[in-house]
DNA sequence: CTGAAAGCGCTTACAG
DNA sequence: CTGAAAGCGCTTACAG
């Protein structure tokens, strides 16, 4: 009779939040998968208790007891991997927590992006996470709408009213950046632009403008190229700024770490010193930015923090999906300016340098 | 009372298998477990049974049963961007399919692994996988050791007799690879070491002199120098050898693919063609593999296949930690060999050249 | 809107 | 060496 069973380690059951809360388990489990049917005051009681005992829901069970789980769909487009093993550490991590499944698939090429996503539709997904630059699809987008799943758009330009989106003010941030440049005495630009598949490029280039503007600098002190986030992109363009500019810029904003870095070492290759010849800075703060010497300047994009709110997002989403009510949530997470070594006081910092640095050899 | 309930899209049951052996379903978990106290005629039943059934346990239904759930921590230690991605591509297919829980922690300095393996194990995991080159710390090894807990190594140089390890045979894919640019005409090599702190560089090393040796070339018409698998070692190491050698290698072997994309890099830079007058080979096909152009020859490890193993093998162990019952699984997996365009005839392929390639400028 | 019953596939704890 | 019973934490399918 007496049969003990070691109490599981782990911490509150669906029976212990119903004890709690004065219900049975069914209702909890209704207020913790659809919220339907329940009365407002009794989801409350129960929401309170699941937060009191710190509930999570076992998984195993879950799946076990057979409910349609969570099926989950990542879909990617050849990122970074820098970005990529970010973005996976939050997913993973999320998804282990809450116990959904997740199916990731590469999309080959984006031409492609509508057969990979009908793999995962068919798969039983019932949501999807759609990294950038696969948010701002319209493709993949339509066909997620035709397929009635429910999505999530990390890192687009904007917040959109079919599907949820997590974002960071890229302008801001931009600005923000360009403004400690400024600080620094800086007066004469590079800025090497992102791939023009992603809003947020033009987002950062317009940052960047608007302080300068504010600082009354003009356009004839800027030299734009284009870059398309890849590190051989930006040595491309950083080659441009560098070779055919005199006199060169004192600082040089990159859309990414990765085409900073790039600039960094085409910089040392024709023998500036950074920062003290030349300031260079980045964006997303990615891992290559301390990788290189001297550690980039730029922003920290919170990756898998917002990979994490993905998972959980894209959850809500399903249960938004199934009863209909309620309109997608836009969350903005918080960037961080990360001031590192490869940002420094411009060369001769009394105001509008006349005298530029000697190009050596 | 006739309570239809959907019959799991799954495949067969320990129900179904015991039926079919005609024995206990407890008997059949008994097979699958330990293998322990079953008549060996029994055993041969159940497992005939679940081999004509294609058998395969309910995880979720045994991390639920087993009361204990299968947490697994994943430690790392700053590996490339490119591994940690496609290890955590892996490691979260199978963990979603399989419902385990995978903490994930990063190891700031390899000196703090104690302490942040100390953090895993306090969160109650029940078994870890390294990735290298916790694989081969000892002090990890001891700790988990201490803990009682459960370990598979990913990639260590050699089997274990205290852990499950997963690997590649790194000395044949190196031989292989070597032969490769024998077969190309290559007479003088260099060659790029990979990090001391793991028993893969000095087996690639191996399996690269051993080929030599086999086709009677001497140790003078090779230059080995030490790097530390990233970029920024790989480009010093190419330097001392495209700088320093008269008359250049043909074609250079280095320990991994982010070597080798810095050694074309300096290549180029110094007015070489790569494989015109160079050759080179990369080792791991990550994706930086195929960013770099040309794209690089190398060998093929499985990383996602290997990390999914991983979780499947972590589960296996901390089983077997329970029932102190077999020893842990050393696992080999497949490499292959990827020709790509970084490695072709080498120059004056008559044989032993006499006429190196003139030094451009 | 809410709950009691049965069951998911497996294991632990007993009893032979 | 083998098996019947109870239970892991949750959900489905009913019944109110």
């Amino acid at each position: 009779m007496a049969r003990q069973r070691r109490r599981a380690i782990q911490g509150a059951t669906i029976r212990d939040v119903a004890v709690r809360a004065g219900v049975s388990p069914m209702t909890v489990s209704r207020v913790i998968n659809s919220g339907d049917n329940v009365r407002t005051e009794t989801r409350k009681l129960v929401n309170s208790a699941i937060r009191e005992l710190n509930y999570t829901p076992s998984p195993a069970a879950r799946s076990l007891a057979g409910s349609v789980p969570y099926r989950i769909g990542l879909l990617y487009d050849n990122p970074s991997t820098g970005y990529l093993s970010e973005f996976l550490l939050g997913t993973l991590d999320e998804s282990s927590r809450t116990g959904a499944q997740v199916l990731v698939e590469k999309c080959v090429e984006t031409e492609l992006a509508g057969a990979t996503l009908g793999k995962l539709l068919r798969a039983g997904v019932d949501g999807l996470i759609l990294p950038p630059p696969l948010c701002e699809s319209a493709e993949v987008l339509a066909e997620i709408h035709k397929a009635g799943a429910a999505a999530v758009g990390v890192a687009p330009g904007h917040p959109s009213a079919d599907m949820a989106t997590i974002r960071i003010d890229n302008e801001a941030a931009a600005r923000e950046l360009t403004e400690h440049l400024l600080g620094l005495g800086h007066r004469r630009f590079g800025f090497i632009k992102g791939h023009p598949n992603q809003t947020v490029s033009e987002q950062r280039l317009n940052g960047f403008l608007a302080a300068l503007a504010q600082a009354g600098i003009g356009r004839d002190a800027v030299r734009i190229e284009q870059g398309y986030f890849t590190y051989r992109s930006g040595l491309d363009a950083a080659e441009k700024i560098l070779d055919d500019s005199a006199p060169i810029p004192t600082a040089i904003f990159a859309a990414n770490d990765d085409m900073a870095a790039a600039t960094a070492a085409l910089a040392h290759r024709l023998g500036y010193d950074v920062p003290e010849d030349l300031s260079i800075v980045g964006f997303d703060d990615q891992p290559i930015a301390v990788a290189v010497w001297p550690a980039l300047t730029t922003v920290h994009q919170p990756v898998a923090a917002m990979a994490r709110a993905a998972v959980d997002l894209v959850m809500d989403e399903i249960r938004r999906m199934r009863t209909g009510i309620g309109a997608p949530r836009q969350l903005l997470h918080p960037y961080t300016l990360i001031v590192r070594e490869s940002s420094g006081p411009a060369p001769q910092a009394q105001g509008l340098s006349s005298d530029p640095a000697p190009r050596p050899t």
